[in-house]
DNA sequence: CAATATAATGAATTATATTCTACACTAACG
DNA sequence: CGTTAGTGTAGAATATAATTCATTATATTG
């Protein structure tokens, strides 16, 4: 439980704003965005990363281009004890799982897997899942189609904070 | 139904796969990694976005450092017919809402939410969900802890490719 | 108010992005 | 065959940007 300490100013969310859209950005158009110098943006932008505020950047390839045209959700439950996340990792170690979440109520985890196809998520769970022996059960949901998929953060706003008038 | 053409080679891979882990590397780095040309790695990835199969580049904040702790999947059942959407758009619209996925079985859609705590949770989805008329009833499935939340496709290896010996 | 810490500026330097030309390679075609 | 597009790369030249650093501001604290 390393907590740490996140003071971030309305200069540091205007950074983020701009970042979360648009990871390439140039330290240049964020100074001249905010009025600041460009050396400035730089210092800022390495404290945050240093802080752990921003946590790497991601270029999103898209999936049907290398033929990954499948996204399922699949719940499944394990035989962990509380706390214990055995399963969870030897399920994140699968490149094809996207995401793994230890949920509340079932004893399980959701996961979100991505493959080529059904035949390649067959395949998955026969190959890699069978190999994880605290597994119990799973429940698929295949996702038909993505109306969104994002994981930008909601942002305050603190603009105009006036702390006089 | 606007299909593309995604012809990809080796060196496309390879630059998809250290931009994928590192949206702000350099032209200049991949060109070195490569033993190319800045200006061919440029080409590349011009043609790249223009082809969309980069479609962003984006900055992965830490949501514990604006205060976003609670991740929750909502289930959603809804009232439109077969391949109607207007659901899921104005799902979509709801800036805490990072993912709307119409899924197969239950006329319904599975939806990524992430807010800073249960009463925000429950705030949004009174003043937001509530608005959605089509919405017929909601199942909410809180995550305790998130192992694994990456959207990194698996990308082929076709390095050694061998295409005579 | 002085002392300390923090952060911004602006100039100088280094590195990178971008543009453009020339050249190599390939496939299609007369 | 030789020609002609078409495509993609290298490399030089130029425009921008990143980075460093000394200096000047701005806060914070005792």
């Amino acid at each position: 439980m390393n907590k740490i300490d996140y003071s971030l100013d309305q200069t540091d969310y205007a950074i983020l704003r701009l970042m979360q859209e648009n990871a390439r950005i140039s330290n240049a158009d964020i100074a001249r965005e905010l009025g600041m110098a460009p050396s400035a943006i730089l210092e800022r932008i390495k404290k945050l990363e240093q802080r752990e505020v921003i946590l790497q950047y991601r270029t999103k390839i898209n999936p049907v281009a290398l033929g990954q045209t499948m996204l399922s959700f699949i719940f499944i439950r394990a035989a962990d004890g509380i706390g214990c996340v055995t399963t969870g990792q030897a399920l994140a170690a699968i490149p094809e799982v996207q995401e793994v979440h230890d949920i509340a109520g079932d004893d399980g985890y959701l996961v979100k897997v991505r493959t080529a196809d059904s035949a390649a998520l067959v395949e998955l769970m026969r190959n890699s899942f069978a190999k994880i022996p605290s597994i119990i059960s799973t429940r698929t949901t295949i996702v038909l189609e993505t109306v969104k998929e994002e994981q930008q953060l909601v942002i305050p706003e603190l603009e105009e904070q006036g702390r006089k008038e």
